[in-house]
Formats: C-alpha cells, sequence, structure tokens
DNA sequence: CTCAGTGCAAACGGTTTGCATTCCA
DNA sequence: TGGAATGCAAACCGTTTGCACTGAG
C-alpha cells in the first residue's frame, strides 16, 4: 500500500488530472504539474508540507500558496482524497485503484493501518437511513495501539488519554 | 439531547470534577468553577467561543487563555469530551448519563443528530481484531443531507464536493 | 493579447505560551 | 506564604488572501 507508482499509473492520473482540468476550464500549468508529479511520489499519506519539501528539494521553485491552491483540485479531480488523521492539520492520500478504506492509527507509534470500509458503509447507510437521514460520506478513525506498541507497554497506560483524544 | 441541565446534574458534574481536580492535586480555582458552570449551561455541543462569549455575558472576567488550560480538564474529569464536528476547530459535548454515540452532520443546515454508537463500536471492535489492534476509541461521522435538506434541493446538487469533503 | 495562475508576504483564526501578578491549599 | 493558576498580549502554525507579475491558451 506504500510501494512506488508505476509510470502509467503516473500517466493515468496525470490523464485525469487534464480531463478534469480541461472540463472546468482551468489550465494545466507547470506548477500544477510538478505538484501532482510530486504528491504521486510521496508516501500514500502525506501532508501539505512534504509536499513542498519534496518539491524544493526537486529543485521545483513553487510557492506554498500554490500548493494549498493546488491540492484542492487534485481533491475534486479525484486523484487525492483528504483525510483527517491528526486534529490540527489536513492530510491527505493518494486513491489510485484502491478499494474504500478508513484509518486506524496507533496511538504510540503514529503507524497507520487501513481497513476496506464496505462493512462502514454498510452499517452507515443502515444507520441514516433509520434517521432518515441521506448518508453521502462518512469519516471512521480508530484509535489505539499496534501489536507492536500493545506488547511493549504496560496496559493501564493505555487508558490513560481515553477522555482526552477520540 | 439538548435539554436545560438540574441542579442535580450540575452538583453531580461539579462533584466529579472536583473529585478528579483532587485526585491530581490541581486546584479548584473561580475560573474553573466559573468555566464548568458555563459549559454546563452551554448547548450539549458547543465551542470555546461560545463558552467563552457566555462567561463575558455572565459578568465573568475570565481569559482565553484560562479557558483552553481549563477545557481539557473537563474532558479529562470525564465531564465533557472533544468531539471534531468542523475541520479547523474543536467542538465539546456534555457526557453526563448520555450513551456513547456518533454523529450526523447536515451539509447544507448544519443540523446534528446523534446516534448510539454501540453497532459502531462492536464493528469496530471486530475490525480491530481482525488487524491485531488494540481499539481504545473512535472517531465516526456521518455527512449528507437532513430529511428537509434532502428535500428541499435537486438531487444533483448534493453530490457537489462529493469528494471534497469527507 | 488577456486574464487565470503564480510568487511573495502579509493576514487570518484557533490555540498556545511567556511572564508578571493573583490567590488557593 | 510558596507555588500553582490567571490575565494579558504576543507567539504559533496551518492555511488563506491581496496584489503585482508571469505565462498558458
Amino acid at each position: 500500500m506504500a510501494k512506488a507508482l508505476s509510470n502509467e499509473q503516473i500517466a493515468v492520473a496525470e490523464e485525469a488530472f487534464i480531463r478534469y482540468l480541461r472540463s472546468q476550464q482551468i489550465k494545466y500549468t507547470k506548477p500544477r504539474r510538478a505538484i501532482l508529479r510530486a504528491a504521486l511520489g510521496l508516501p500514500v499519506h502525506f501532508d501539505a508540507e512534504q509536499l513542498l519539501a519534496l518539491l524544493h528539494q526537486a529543485g521545483e521553485r513553487v510557492a506554498k500558496a500554490t500548493i494549498y491552491r493546488t491540492l484542492p483540485l487534485l481533491v475534486d479531480s479525484g486523484i487525492l482524497k483528504q483525510v483527517r488523521l491528526s486534529d490540527n492539520q489536513a492530510h491527505y492520500e493518494h486513491i489510485l485503484e484502491d478499494a474504500p478504506h478508513d484509518h486506524m492509527v496507533c496511538r504510540r507509534c503514529g503507524r497507520i493501518i487501513e481497513f476496506e470500509s464496505r462493512r462502514v458503509e454498510q452499517l452507515r447507510d443502515q444507520i441514516a437511513r433509520e434517521n432518515d437521514f441521506r448518508a453521502v460520506s462518512h469519516r471512521f478513525g480508530i484509535s489505539g495501539y499496534c501489536a507492536t506498541c500493545a506488547k511493549s507497554q504496560p496496559a493501564d497506560e493505555m487508558q490513560q488519554g481515553g477522555n482526552r483524544r477520540v
């Protein structure tokens, strides 16, 4: 899930991006292409800062503002998805051909485990139906401890902050 | 679910707060009492700004910083729960005797519908087990349209931003 | 050519922090 | 009365915006 993208995948994404931009009569500029490439070159989950860093490191002179202006385009074009892994900052993830999924985040090491959300969607739609609500999307995050971290610390420590962070 | 609290409920909460503070050797001060009272006097869901407004309106001179320093105490003492109803701002909700629940938020009118989370917890624990993960808590938010808003607008409008906001 | 897009820097807004003063335990 | 808690204002930090310049179509 964190492997590098093939050239084909990149080409497909770029094509999709261009198609979307055309449909909206938005220009495909050099910075936008650089941002797209950089986003695809990052791990599946990343934030704006990492994107900026990668661009600078690649010698691209792209302003922070341009990144923030471009990320929504990548989301709307279906290439990225905005996810909220932390409370204070937006993270993004590649969509690609991946099945819809949600996340578990380890409170200790920050490890992210994805799981497919078929059952979550099912439950979501059922609950929405019961409440006369039309569900469009959901956000489901599980917080806890991964196997490694659960093993290496006392059980009582694992409850602390249980009220604090949800 | 949004009704005023009885004096008994307030007393119980205050007692719990004091007990918690004592256990942590933290002082029970006048500002902290005022913040507790104000928090309980607000609707079930509120944010720091509303809390500050209510305090000022009540003639209490409490600094914003004190509010931000006190809210975590109220969360840790089990009186409030931090919930993330919007992306940019923390909201809090009363815990009281309420059963654990999650939220549906209408994209159009902002209406919040709560639903008990027994089934969500069940699914969460099952998924965690399958992934060798020890779940401590979860966050589940459904985004969509309430019955009223779903009725009063064209269906195509309801998809827009479907990628954008999760 | 023309106007959307960009870079830059300043603004924004929720939250946090440094520090002198206040006040519980 | 000593150290925690407070008020105030400034700092923070992710994100947004205003504006003059640049470049895609």
